[in-house]
DNA sequence: ATAGTATGTCGTATATTTGCGACATAGATT
DNA sequence: AATCTATGTCGCAAATATACGACATACTAT
């Protein structure tokens, strides 16, 4: 044993298991759906039109807005939720390249030791 | 009073979002860029390559291989894990689809309420 | 000031995830 | 056969995630 068992993790892939992480509940991508299709800027709205409670969508937004994919301005009494455009851009590359990366040609090259 | 509390989730949230639980560890990314790399397909050597114990990893791998997003053939004493690059590529969609509506323009349309 | 409303936090209960040692299994090797 | 070797499963502990009612906060309106 005792074998090299490489530093932890990658930054890389450390980041973008933490995104993938936000988006792990059907809660979060329907929320950032919701944003993405409303016109306006909506807030605790959200909760009304998702099937938990108040409490439990506040700490999904929460989630979201920890990684900054989302954030929040108060607007006088209710708060307003918008999508943060340029992240979701930067991480839609980093999975678009992860899955170029994955299925790229030659997964288990031509003299591959197995058939699959 | 939009008490309507849609149904539970769309079968499009939760798909994207199981998928987005596999990748949701460390591990579990570097497994499959592990795979993607190696030209032979290989086996128990992943857990050499990682800082977890093999159970640990063998849990990781049953993870990615029950959303049949990698495939193991016995080959005699050692197992051969290889990316479904197929199933990977559908899923690339999903999650390209998923981010195109979310940085699509108008996110707060221009006549939004707030400022973000 | 008082009341009402939108929002977030706290505490708590339950479920799931993560990690690993010990054991079981099955094909290979002697 | 006896043994080694690669792999998976079991059981357990600790950590994290999920969900929600009750409470606190802060702004608005009367």
């Amino acid at each position: 044993m005792t074998h090299a068992k490489t530093a932890p993790f990658t930054d890389e892939q450390r980041q973008l298991a933490r995104v993938a992480k936000a988006l792990a509940h059907p809660a979060r991508v329907a929320i950032i759906q919701l944003l993405a299709s409303k016109t306006t800027c909506i807030s605790g709205d959200i909760a009304a039109e998702l099937p938990l409670s108040r409490t439990t969508v506040t700490q999904h937004l929460q989630e979201l807005k920890a990684l900054d994919l989302i954030r929040g301005e108060v607007e006088g009494l209710t708060v307003c939720y918008c999508l943060n455009t340029t992240l979701l851009r930067q991480v839609q590359q980093q999975f678009t390249a992860f899955f170029d990366q994955a299925t790229a040609p030659s997964p288990c090259a031509p003299d591959a030791a197995c058939a699959c």
